[in-house]
DNA sequence: TTGAAAGCGGTACCAA
DNA sequence: TTGGTACCGCTTTCAA
């Protein structure tokens, strides 16, 4: 492998020279530069960047933390993160955190430690504390999916809020006054904002809401399952219900079939983050979009602006969700 | 930041000392140890990772190229890829190649550039002798569902044939004599073991296989729409379908329930892979299972075994897939 | 067992 | 516009 001396030695000139062709920074005539390209070309030169970073005190590779690396939201964010950067020639490095604190803060400061120059962080479970701490620290970071105020020009987030009332407004619209909701865990801010929609929108439809129409579920299949059980024990009465999310939808949809309630006839199910195999149901899932491709998009594009200082990009951090009308969810008659 | 300087400073030794118990690979004495490990920690010095690759030529970075980074498939690998080479205190970079020689062939370069220690690839379009080359090159790789005669002891394969044969054999043995297969893309390697085995088990019932019972897919859901319809418009004749991936069958499935055929009653299906989804579906669906999570370790594990010195390790490079019977799949009357 | 010092392959400041 | 050179922070050989 040549290394830049090689190249300043075939070239007749200095190390700086060779180092300014590449980077070009600086002012080399053009006849200097031509005899440099033809010696970098002439050794196949591929500049080592390791080394760069270690004298630049840049790594070019940007961190990213994900719940799970696996499941079918985090994959489309990574494939638009990764995209980005790797277009602009930056690398993508990724953790998971499985929603713990520890092992998201872990993952954190791993990243920190391999030196990437700014992370993308799909942080639940860490606290607003932890998040401020960093910024103190100095470390470049932009935030997906959670808000804190303090740091709100490092937030890309969705209007949870604004999608939890579409859903439920959805139903409302088609005539159900009896709603039963399964949330995702309370503690997470996404959640949490869903259920504030969904009341807003009982709210408004001057439809009382009570704590026996509230199931809090996992975010996943099976919390559906318990959740339409529980309801159904209780002797709740419900034409339709709204799940926080895809999973839990699929998952009230396999028990309701179990246990013989016909979806859409007897029951309305509406979903939320519109996952890719929503549409694969049977019946189709009535859902809301959660475009998180783009909102990874977003986030790189913010690292390459701020961290990166690429000009020509306009960052845009709040989302807006959007009702997908599918097949699961009907006319209440 | 400290450095490691620093350290030895505060601890009144040599740098090649502090380094020496950093990497505790040479003798020190116990006393010296102590003095060095408590400036450290007074000092919370945390190696700089890129100057340590740089004086040691080691990135401690692996570099992952998938096909997609979306999908249920691949995220279950990276999640094991990353998860085990974590725990090592290596790090994952991901690139993706879009099944597309092209953007393979330059995401491997890129990875290369970035001088990772080791690839994992997931490659599929890539020339068998550019794989070849890299070994030449002195690239130390594994390579994830792809065999290669030469370079098998780089390989970590799922008997794909096997798992062909066992589909289709579960069909027969349920009494079914008229099969059709959609295949997936026949440039794939591993697309044609399955057909092989498909066709072995028909040939071992003595039941002819002709070209009318196949349809070539390309693995994503729309071509098992498309598949199905193929088969019916030429009035073929089936009791059940074999799907080269569950995606195809998934869309079998609701191509058929479009076209009010009963699934299973009028058709069986069976898919391959086990995705994740592969459960939620109605049915659900019979498979034949790709324990894609157990070989993503694997192939991390080889790494950590051969470019890493880890010796505890033992590497078993062919997998054996499994039939996982679901409810798309009945007895034939 | 320890220390001195020569790299690793670049970047970037200061002079010329 | 160019060259000289002092780092960047660590590893590793060689001597002591």
């Amino acid at each position: 492998m040549a290394t830049i001396y090689q190249v300043s030695e075939l070239a007749g000139v200095s190390l700086a020279t060779v180092s300014r062709v590449m980077n070009n920074n600086a002012k080399v005539s053009d006849k200097t530069k031509q005899k440099v390209l033809d010696a970098m070309a002439q050794l196949g030169y591929q500049p080592n960047s390791i080394a760069q970073s270690l004298a630049s005190n840049r790594s070019n590779s940007v961190g990213v933390l994900v719940s799970e690396l696996h499941g079918p939201f985090f994959g489309d964010m990574m494939s638009a993160i990764e995209e980005t950067l790797r277009y602009e020639g930056k690398h993508t490095i990724i953790t998971s955190g499985h929603s713990d604190e520890k092992r998201e803060k872990e993952s954190i400061e791993f990243l920190i430690g391999r030196k990437c120059d700014a992370l993308i962080l799909h942080a639940e479970a860490v606290s607003d504390e932890y998040l401020l701490e960093l910024e103190q620290r100095g470390i470049e970071f932009v935030l997906i999916n959670r808000y804190i105020e303090s740091l709100k020009n490092r937030c890309i987030c969705l209007d949870n809020r604004q999608g939890g009332y579409l859903a439920t407004q959805h139903l409302l619209n088609l005539g159900h006054r009896q709603l039963v909701y399964v949330s995702g865990p309370l503690w997470k801010q996404d959640a949490q904002a869903r259920l504030t929609g969904h009341k807003q929108a009982l709210n408004e439809a001057n439809i009382a809401f009570t704590q026996a129409q509230l199931f809090e579920g996992d975010y996943r299949q099976d919390s559906g399952c318990k959740g339409l059980d529980y309801f159904l024990e209780r002797g709740q009465k419900f034409t339709a219900i709204v799940c926080a999310n895809d999973e839990m939808a699929s998952g009230v949809m396999s028990r309701a079939r179990q246990l013989g309630i016909v979806v859409p006839d007897e029951l309305s199910i509406v979903g939320f983050d519109n996952i890719i195999y929503a549409s694969y149901l049977y019946p189709t899932l009535t859902t809301i979009d959660y475009p998180i491709y783009d909102m990874g998009k977003m986030a790189a594009y913010s690292i390459l602006k701020t961290v990166y200082n690429k000009k020509d990009v306009q960052v845009t951090p709040v989302f807006v969700p959007k009702l997908k009308v599918r097949n699961s969810s009907i006319q209440h008659t």
